[in-house]
DNA sequence: ATCATGATGTTATAATAAACACAAAATATA
DNA sequence: TATATTTTGTGTTTATTATAACATCATGAT
């Protein structure tokens, strides 16, 4: 018998192809942005230092976007890329916890440019309510709820102290939101179908430091 | 003949074991504070996730840290993976790049606490030269291998825009800085042996609106 | 002191991911 | 139009990573 029939699980692209995606949208972005409207798996390879091998299997995912003897047309293959990030559409987000990280996304275009509003940014210190970033207004957090259900709210951000972040979790999914991106230094106990991104800082440059150790100071 | 002879290449220990280090450490961390001093690789599994299994696998690359029919005890493996992730001394960083994302940075006392201290920010703009964040200096960019030179700085951090991030890197390297901290959304090109470790918050963010159009948008 | 238990360190097995290799198909060329 | 060249898509092989298994030994109860 034939393997024509696959569960959702089998089914399933792994992590490690889908986070390599976003590295190729960049380069076919570059090149869009150059005039080239051609490329090939080769090309694509010595730029981005990923096998050519790779970067074919990787696309055969998601479906043939090249063509024998040519290559992938940059435009159209780009254009299929976002629309497999889902950065053909645009969505909804609120900041939770408006110091240093919450302002500094806030105030960052590069994700409006890229269909990610970030329509409020929500507080509990007095002081900060009120204030504005850009053209958005920082919120007092006890009215999140009500913010993010009459806005059609998809994602959350979550750039609190750690110890407030599991509680803001929870009320963002409360809330309806459908995705938490969490900057906060721990990991978020929530149902399993709920789609979270984590951000780790700390650990990052703990790797960096893992490193100049290893190299330097044996 | 017993495999005895190892290249520096067999020897390394692979990039997904070091980035599960950090975890480790986190929660190690947080036993200590609740005052537990002992923990089976059984227990941590439940908390990490990982697998028990691939716990006592992963801290056996660095030595036997455990006791058989005990466990480990807690302050000592901390202190352990402290010490292989290099957080036992202190290191000297600077940022260049004093906008939004720089200056959440050097906000942050957490760096600081794990014992990155940020020593200056540099920038071109005029307008940020002399201001201060907390106690840390916005420098001229035009001063900054001096300074690097004279403080021995180790970590150089990029929060730059994309298109100065290159430039910037080489002038960190000239200065004889040791890690890189790339937050800028590009692959800088520099010598194999250079240790840069990137912040790709755009890619995060992509992965996040990927399982989110997986699962809402098919 | 003895012994059952618990939990490590480490080897063996399984699963996953990456690289290789090549037929097939399209392109470019003459 | 015929043909050499290019380059994909994909089956196969190899490498890497994760899990399972288990022998060994310290612990703690009796
Ligand atoms: N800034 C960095 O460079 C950095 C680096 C690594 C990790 N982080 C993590 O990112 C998060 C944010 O860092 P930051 O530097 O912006 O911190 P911050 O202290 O500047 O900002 C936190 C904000 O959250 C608000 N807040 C606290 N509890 C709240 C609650 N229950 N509801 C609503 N708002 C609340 C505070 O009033 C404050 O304005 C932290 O978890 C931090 O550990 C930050
Ligand atoms: N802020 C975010 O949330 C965010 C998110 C994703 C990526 N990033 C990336 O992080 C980097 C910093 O982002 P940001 O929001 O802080 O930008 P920003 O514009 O607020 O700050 C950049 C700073 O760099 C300075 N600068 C520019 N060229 C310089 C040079 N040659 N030498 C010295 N200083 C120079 C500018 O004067 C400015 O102060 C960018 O590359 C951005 O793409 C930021």
């Amino acid at each position: 018998m034939d393997k024509d029939y696959r569960t959702d699980k089998e089914n399933k692209i792994s992590i490690t192809v889908i986070r390599r995606l976003p590295k190729y949208y960049r380069y076919l972005g570059d090149l869009l942005d150059k005039g080239i409207n051609r490329i090939s798996s080769q090309e694509l390879s010595k730029m981005t230092g990923f096998t050519a091998s790779q970067i074919r299997q990787d696309l055969n995912n998601f479906g043939g976007f090249g063509q024998q003897g040519y290559g992938y047309n940059v435009e159209e293959l780009h254009g299929e890329l976002g629309k497999i990030l889902g950065l053909d559409s645009v969505y909804n987000a609120v900041i939770v916890g408006a110091g240093n990280l919450g302002q500094a996304i806030a105030n960052y275009k590069g994700f409006e440019d890229a269909g990610f509003k970030v329509l409020s940014l929500f507080d509990k210190n007095p002081k900060l309510i009120g204030l504005r970033i850009r053209d958005i207004e920082i919120r007092d957090v006890d009215t999140m709820v009500d913010f993010i259900k009459e806005n059609d709210v998809e994602i959350g951000i979550i750039t609190s102290p750690r110890e407030s972040a599991q509680e803001l979790a929870e009320t963002y999914i409360e809330a309806g939101v459908k995705g938490i991106w969490n900057f906060a230094p721990t990991d978020l106990d929530l149902p399993d179908d709920m789609i979270v991104e984590n951000v780790r800082l700390n650990e990052s440059l703990f790797i960096l430091s893992y490193f100049l150790k290893e190299k330097y100071n044996r």
